[in-house]
DNA sequence: ATTCTCACA
DNA sequence: TGTGAGTA
C-alpha cells in the first residue's frame, strides 16, 4: 500500500475521469454522494486523481462483478475500522464513536488524527484489498470457504 | 464551453 | 441511470 502523494494530486475533470474510469458523470457524482469518493473542488468543479480512478474501479467491481448495491457498499464502506487500519491509537477521535460517520468527515478539524484530509489516507486505499477477500472471489459463501 | 445541482421518468 | 432545465 502505497501512500503516493502524486497519486493524489487532483488533476482530471469530470469528463476525462468519466472517459478513464468508464464511468459516467452522473454516476461519478452518485459514488460521491455517497461517499465513496471525495474529490478535490477547484474554483466550484470536482478534480479527480488517480487515486480516485482506482477507488472508482474498486466501487465498480463491487457494483457490477459483486453485484453489490450502493446502499450495501456503503455500510461495507462504513464499517472499516479507519483507526486499526491508521493504526493511530486516537481512541478519543470521533471516528472512533461515531459508527455512522465516514471518518474522513469526522476527523476534521480533529488535531488528534495524523490524516487531515483525505489526501495520501489510508482509508482510502485500503478498500482496494477488499477485492481479495474470499468472498468476493465469486465463490459461493459457506462451509467450504473454511475448509483446507 | 463546461460543470453544477436538482428533478423527473 | 440518462437527460434536461437553469446557473455559475
Amino acid at each position: 500500500m502505497e501512500l503516493d502523494i502524486e497519486s493524489s494530486k487532483p488533476i482530471f475533470t469530470i469528463e476525462i475521469a468519466s472517459s478513464l474510469s468508464g464511468t459516467s458523470p452522473r454516476m461519478l457524482r452518485e459514488y460521491e454522494k455517497a461517499g465513496f469518493i471525495k474529490p478535490a473542488r477547484i474554483n466550484g468543479k470536482r478534480r479527480y486523481s488517480n487515486n480516485d480512478l482506482q477507488f472508482i474501479k474498486n466501487i465498480r467491481f463491487y457494483l457490477d462483478e459483486v453485484g453489490m448495491t450502493i446502499t450495501a457498499l456503503k455500510v461495507f464502506y462504513l464499517a472499516t475500522p479507519c483507526w486499526e487500519i491508521k493504526q493511530c491509537g486516537q481512541t478519543k477521535c470521533p471516528a472512533f464513536h461515531n459508527c455512522g460517520a465516514k471518518c474522513w468527515e469526522a476527523i476534521k478539524n480533529n488535531d488528534n488524527c495524523n490524516v487531515r484530509t483525505c489526501k495520501g489516507c489510508p482509508i482510502y486505499l485500503v478498500r482496494q484489498m477488499h477485492k481479495n477477500l474470499k468472498i468476493f472471489q465469486g465463490k459461493s459463501i459457506g462451509p467450504k470457504c473454511f475448509k483446507e
